[in-house]
DNA sequence: TGCTCATTTCGATATTTTCGAAAATGATAA
DNA sequence: TTATCATTTTCGAAAATATCGAAATGAGCA
């Protein structure tokens, strides 16, 4: 409320406003773009919806395979199956009483692989 | 125990005892590098994070200059930035009582940016 | 010694994740 | 129709995790 002598003294002196400034004003193209990246990355970060990406590399499966290489039930399959469909990452096709998933981007896979050398690299 | 008539049903028959093998063998090669890729990626999971990184792009930063663009206290900037250095992605230079901050490897950061174009291009 | 920036520990709170159980759906077959 | 089967969905609960404030600690500097 008081506006007396609020402003000349600062809380954090040390920070220099001109940088964080330019940084922030840098930060606005891509921040609205942020959550998603984060986004992305929380549904990466489980290994089993990992193995499911990997799994689908080279062919359609349906959900029983899917479950028994997981070692998940087909609810929690389908479920883990639904969060990748959902983000556009997945496709399914039904046949018959079955349901064949495959992969909807050959991108994001190459992005995986890129991420992994990346690790690699890093752990020597 | 009884081992007459269990063994022709399945409890799940509709699944490729084959296929499953196949690929729970060719898994095998990144299945032990799996659990490492989700743990980079639920780092990346966050948006705190995320703006630390892309903050870093072209020079280093204080923890208080951090803190200001991220608006979280210190201590909270020093813990997410702890988890980034723990895992190697982030360097520590210590100058009087400041420390600096900066990244550690440049392909961090180019991966951030293909993802996020991989994003970009999937949003159309 | 006192001050400052940063780190760390502790802990409370909130949020999220994961997945089982069971009901619902939707296709097929008898 | 009725039964069966593969899958989906909803509900919910247990467990794991994340986040961050407060306060104690370090460590440099004057």
């Amino acid at each position: 409320m008081s506006q007396s002598n609020a402003a000349d003294t600062c809380q954090i002196p040390c920070f220099d406003q001109d940088k964080v400034g330019k940084i922030q004003k840098k930060l606005l193209n891509d921040e609205a773009r942020l959550p998603e990246l984060a986004e992305f990355y929380k549904l990466l970060g489980n290994t089993n919806r990992l193995k499911i990406l990997m799994s689908l590399a080279d062919s359609e499966l349906c959900v029983c395979d899917i479950a028994h290489v997981l070692g998940l039930s087909t609810a929690a399959t389908s479920h883990q199956l639904k969060l990748l469909r959902d983000k556009g990452w997945l496709k399914m096709r039904n046949d018959g009483k079955m349901v064949y998933y495959r992969l909807n981007s050959v991108d994001l896979l190459s992005a995986l692989k890129t991420d992994l050398k990346l690790l690699q690299q890093k752990l020597g």
